[in-house]
DNA sequence: AGCTATTAATAATT
DNA sequence: TAATTATTAATAGCT
């Protein structure tokens, strides 16, 4: 099904292996899927890419439970070709000891997630809800905790940044008055061409900013925007809980 | 790919369903059989039918193989054990797989139950905060369902007593019309004595009472006070989910 | 099972 | 990567 028939061996181009792996792989888990609806079976299908990405199918999303019984199957099979020795049954023992457990756990899970309700009475349902209800509160008391830990980090920072900022602010009055002052001083003197130098030259007193960069030599300006403004307005979003 | 367009329901016919799941199996598996060899990849593809029967591919007829690779994928702990007897190496595994999966479900179930909360980061946090409140959502959902369908059983017992009810007045009115008759029939013809007979006789149109019993002998009036109600009363209390 | 009219998948190409 | 198109492949409905 396509322009001219294909050999059943591997692609050697890589490009069009590539491309064919990508396309024939979307046919595959739709057929898959196809057959699990119509037919009411359930398949589980995974696919491992020459590269090693995992591509996965399975009936009901839910492919622990395929493979579970997959390996109850051959379970079953191997226990009547072996007659286990004796070595070997309690192995099997403990093994479908784990697995019931497993079941068991999936199960409850998945009452969790508020899936297959249906095979609850109305008085598990009460208490699933009434935990549910707490395990709500209890996350959503860590939620809070965590953003305001986060808002209390901010204002920290904030308010370091406007220090600095109110120092800077200082530095540059100090320089102000030192440029009157020699102003002054050269036009008492007769010098009228020095004005052109001072923009260009660092003053001396700007690097009185470094200080504070060795205090916290991670952050900077631009850092604290691009990091933490987007965590705090995100979570202001769903504060009200 | 056949006469007419597909449904992508299941196929409610039970022979169609059986055909076309044998036609589509082994399409399915001669496609994953072609994916496998034209794109370099490990395929696994396992196929329950309806009624339970094991179909199966793999790449290299190695479906361990595949599955473990799979297992490794998700639960990437496995851990190699120390040279074990041959026949045990294979249990060790198996036994540490599923331990390793038991305990990653109960982590989660910890979670799900608003313990262990600290490890979590707060993204993570959000994200069980909107799964628990959707799950509690559903689970209300189902909750009430259950209590409406509760609620509607108890209206039409109480519906079907009502005209018990009114039924055995009637009854008891006829009754007190009969005694009325023969009270003056034996006042007219003389004989007092026989009033003190009335009460302990059972009248005969009482027996109507029984066609209802007929109907549902499992009901009795006492069975539906000590059952139903207190689900009934119960409920009512968190009703406005 | 086996047979075809059709639809669906997809190889080559842009 | 995403369409388009010419072909082949799969298969639904019958026998």
């Amino acid at each position: 099904m396509g322009r001219g028939r294909v050999q059943l061996k591997r692609i050697e181009n890589k490009i069009n292996r590539q491309v064919t792996f990508s396309k024939r792989r979307g046919g595959l888990l739709k057929k898959a899927h196809e057959i699990s609806v119509l037919c009411d079976a359930e398949v589980g299908l995974i696919v491992f890419s020459h590269k090693g990405k995992l591509f996965e199918y399975a009936t009901d999303s839910c492919m622990e439970k395929i493979l579970e019984r997959y390996e109850r199957h051959n379970y079953m099979e191997r226990q009547l070709v072996a007659a286990a020795p004796d070595s070997q049954v309690n192995w099997t023992l403990e093994c479908n000891r784990l697995k019931a457990k497993i079941e068991l756990l999936q199960r409850n899970h998945r009452h969790y997630l508020g899936e297959d309700l249906d095979s609850l009475s109305l008085k598990e349902i009460q208490n699933l809800e009434q935990q549910l209800d707490t395990s709500l509160k209890h996350v959503r008391s860590r939620k809070n905790h965590l953003m305001y830990e986060s808002i209390s980090e901010l204002q920290r920072k904030e308010r370091a940044i406007q220090e600095q900022n109110n120092m800077l602010a200082k530095q540059i009055k100090e320089k102000e008055k030192n440029m009157a002052q020699q102003v002054q001083w050269e036009q008492q003197n007769q010098c009228p061409n020095t004005l052109s130098f001072m923009l260009p030259v660092t003053p001396p007193c700007l690097k009185m900013g470094g200080i504070y960069q060795e205090e916290e030599p991670e952050m900077r300006r631009n850092e604290l925007d691009l990091t933490l403004e987007p965590i705090y307005m995100c979570n202001l979003g769903c504060f009200a809980a």
